[in-house]
DNA sequence: GTAATGTGAAACTAAATGGTTTCATATTTT
DNA sequence: AAAATATGAAACCATTTAGTTTCACATTAC
């Protein structure tokens, strides 16, 4: 029941980076096709064609305000893309382990948070400082 | 320099499915090209060529021996996935603290119980600016 | 009412994509 | 040495994609 059945899935919709671009654009605020297609060196109907494809992966709701239609992000169906990534934040951190395991005591292992997300680095970091 | 400067960012990469099924698949161990292509309903030449193209994108690493080459993930390039990710949480996570704000007091919000990711600082400060 | 504005649909094009089959090459195996 | 195996490269093809220009249609402004 997770959605996302539409003819473009998250995945290929932000597969590009003028979509990805607008993606953050319209994150800070709904606005017109017009306006929107001035931040881009394209033509007014390319960004309209790119805006119909966010709509169709759920990434943007359009609304009819008189003679103009305003975009605006609807982050909600990036969460398919957060539940994939997920499964290989397991990976990553797996080989962090494996190196703190290397690195340092068990009783550093101990700390690991177990915080899925979060800088990876930092975390590293942190633990050598543990020391 | 932090990578992704190939031929085919992570993105692209991750947007065919097949490419986010060999994912998975080399997550659990290495693989050879034609046990790969095992898993697959196309040709081995097809299979290697989406190698390809998570080989540039960083994704995967590919070691000769004898007269296999094998396959196996390497998750680091998905970082730039999940910072790009991140940027978008604070949005979700910010309808969550209207909601919540809606329905708990600021005692109840200092708990931040099912925090969706890890970023609980940003939250808090958000609603304490709120208050 | 007429002109101007905002937008999507249509038709078209060039390039990229995902697939195929065939071929060449390197490494094992016998 | 010869046969078998594992693989990538090349050439080719159909479809999709990202863009264009032109046109039609509402809605607002004059």
């Amino acid at each position: 029941m997770t959605s996302s059945s539409a003819k473009h899935d998250v995945f290929q919709a932000i597969a590009d980076p003028t979509r990805r671009k607008l993606l953050k654009l319209l994150s800070k605020e709904e606005m017109p096709v017009t306006v929107i297609s001035g931040h881009f060196p394209m033509s007014r109907t390319a960004v309209s064609k790119h805006l119909r494809v966010l709509a169709d992966a759920g990434l943007v709701k359009e609304r009819k305000v008189g003679r103009e239609t305003r975009y605006k992000l609807e982050p909600d169906p990036l969460v398919e893309l957060k539940d994939w990534l997920q499964y290989f934040e397991l990976f990553w951190e797996n080989k962090l382990v494996a190196l703190k395991l290397l690195v340092e005591s068990d009783e550093a292992v101990a700390e690991h948070p177990g915080a899925p997300f979060g800088r990876d680095k930092l975390e590293l970091k942190n633990i050598k400082d543990h020391k």
